[in-house]
This record gives C-alpha cells, structure tokens and sequence, in this order.
DNA sequence: TCATACTGTAAGTGCGTACTTACATATAAG
DNA sequence: CTTATATGTAAGTACGCACTTACAGTATGA
C-alpha cells in the first residue's frame, strides 16, 4: 500500500512562507517560480498542493485573518472590562499597524479584484472584519449611543477606512509613523466615542 | 517641407478615452490592444503619442484630477459661505461619489505602486487631494477648532480615508448605493465638525 | 518482497501582452 | 514637381509567466 498523504501539513507548513512572499511582492511580482524558490520546491510541488494560484492567494487570506484575530484575542484575554476593549484596541492598532507585514495581502488582493474568487475572498474578509469591530464598539458604547454619533454601523466602516488609509499611505510614503500613529488613534477615537483625545 | 505635427491635440482628444478605459478595466485589463481600439487607432499610433502604457496611465492620472478640481471649484463658486463650502462638498460627494471616475483611476493606480512613476503619481495627486480638502475644513472650522477635535491635518486625511473605503466598498459590493451615502455623510460630518447630522 | 501511490527533478508549452518594424500613402512648403 | 515628414496599415518579436508532463526515486502496508 502506498505511502499516507502528507499534504495538509505540508500546506500548513508552506502556508506562512506564501503569504509572506504575497506581502512582501504584491500578487503580480510574486510568481509561481518566486514562491516555489522561497518554498526550496519546484513549482509543481506547490501545483500538487493547490490548484491554482488563485487558490494559494485566498488561503493566504485567510491565514493572514486567522493571524490577526488571533493577536486580537490574545490581546482581550488581559481586559477585564468589556468596554475598554475597544479603546486598548485601537491603542494596539496605532502602537503596532502593519508590523506583521502581512496586511499588505489585503493590499495586493484589492489589486485583483476581477478575479472572483480573490473578490469573495476579500469580501468575506471585509465582513469579518467589520463586524468584529463593530461588536466591540456596541460593547464600548453599552447602550449610551450618543445623537450627535453615526451609528455602530458606519463608525465601524470609518475605522476599517482609517487602517486601509493607512494602508495607502504606508505604501506610498505619505505620512510618517508617528502622523500615521497619530491618525489612528485620534481619528479612530473620535469615531468611537465622539472625542478625540 | 513637411507637414505640421497635431500630437499635441491629439493627446488631448484621445486621453480622455483612454482615461475611461483604465478607469472601467483597471490598469492590468486594459491591455494596449483595447486602449487602441476604443480610440480608432491601431497600437503604434499611440505609441507616437506617449512612450509607454506607464506614461499613458499617468497622464490620466493627471487629466482626471483636473476634471474632480474642476468641477469641484465649480461647486464652490456659487457658495458664498466660505465656512459652508466644506459641508456643501461633502453632500455632493454623498450624492455622486465617482461619478467622475477620479477614484477608480486611483484604484486601478493602487494596483501598481511597483512602477516608480505611477508610485510617484499618485503620492503627488493624494497630497494635492489632501491639502484642498484641508484647506476646506480649516475655512470651516475658521479658527474653532474645538479640543475634543482632531487637527485638519488628522481630519483631512481620514475623509480620504472615508472616500477610499467607499471605493473598495463600491469594488467589493460591501455596501448599498445608500450605505454609502450614509457613511460618507454622517462619518464625514463627524470628522469635519465633530458632531453626525 | 512487491505493488502502489507519494515525492522529487527537469524540462517544456502555450498564451497574452507590451512594444517594434517595414512599408505605403498623404500633405505641407519650396 | 519634389522632398521631407506626418499618418496609417499590418504583421511580427521578445519575453514573462501560469501551468504541465515525463520520468526517476522512495516509503508504506499487505
């Protein structure tokens, strides 16, 4: 009988190195030949892993969410009080956005955005996202939502902008650390509770 | 002696087709072939006129930032309020936001900061962007600035934010025509003056 | 031990696309 | 009319890249 299949593991193991290559290059300059170097394989061991490129794109999506929740867990793990949540997230966003690099999947996903699976990859990964925020700033705001605020709703989406500029300017060189810093937590506590500190 | 040279006007009449075209398909699908045959030419016809597609894309980059300026600059002469202007601007954009087709060039744009030129374009147009939306909220604000605002420069930079996350929003079907509406108001009011209508 | 599927190497293939070349024709001025 | 350059047509080239194929080696369980 022939030898038991090991490729869950092994995509498991490549996995983080693909993603890695996918922020650092963009979807374009990150080629199958470029991945398949980074992996020390050849280009088919990746094409017997996944179908497609598309394919190693989306689960790099993925990963990269399942990263990024995960620090955010482990963050709320220390707070006791469910409303301060929100405020020390945002703290941790603006201390510590893009370090990981790996935001930048986003960012080269948006660039594909005409091929559908990335699309609904992207998408899901939008929804997530939002609605994580916006349970925390529901819990923040416990019920005391001011008339002079948008809804959770909106302020959510506003914060979600406010990292995606980020983003941007990060990739263009259009404002420092600290005018970045300084954005997210200014901004982004305006959108949350009406004031900025 | 030969015949006098028009590729100057025929710049003019052709970019405006070939903006379209990079703003309906992106930077990556609206291949040479395609910006030749919206224009009625064949490919080397436009190669006399701009040494490359990079060349081709940040012309429009530049043709379409002075269409969004112009009509802006229209929208404003009829408001005599300096301090109203900034409020007025923001409606607009509620109501018609890319429609003029400035963000989708900047979209396909974002796809390819790997190009030095069309990097270096873009940070050119996201600064001009953000000074003349500063500028409005300063006339705004008109020296008020209350403490628990953040500072114009903070604040400009998020309404960028705000119009680029309508885009990935409009992009990804993350949100109705009136969701946005909403965002771009209501969060766009907040950053401008502190408090959501 | 032996059949079977996993794992690896090496070379290729097909295709799309930015960009070019060769050449015919039209139009201005001297 | 001549000449020099603009304008048009049609084909072609070079190249990168996603994806494939052919085949050799290897570990497993009956």
């Amino acid at each position: 009988m022939p030898r038991p299949d090991q490729s869950a593991q092994r995509r498991k193991k490549l996995l983080p190195i693909i993603a890695h290559a996918f922020a650092e290059l963009g979807y374009t300059r990150a080629t199958t030949a470029e991945l398949a170097r980074r992996c020390g394989v050849r280009e088919n061991i990746l094409y017997r892993l996944w179908p497609d490129k598309k394919k190693m794109f989306v689960a790099s999506i993925d990963y990269v969410y399942e990263q990024a929740a995960a620090a955010w867990r482990k963050l709320l793990e220390d707070v006791d009080d469910r409303a301060d949540a929100a405020a020390r997230l945002l703290q941790h966003e603006a201390e510590h956005y893009g370090e990981s690099g790996l935001h930048r999947i986003i960012w080269a996903g948006l660039s594909q955005t005409d091929e559908p699976e990335i699309r609904d990859a992207l998408r899901a990964m939008y929804g997530r996202f939002h609605r994580f925020i916006r349970s925390q700033i529901v819990a923040h705001r416990n019920g005391a939502g001011s008339s002079t605020l948008p809804d959770e709703t909106v302020s959510a989406w506003a914060i979600v902008g406010l990292g995606n500029l980020a983003n941007i300017s990060r990739e263009l060189g259009l404002l420092s650390d600290r005018g970045r810093k300084r954005l997210i937590s200014s901004a982004g506590r305006l959108m949350l509770e009406g004031r900025s500190p």
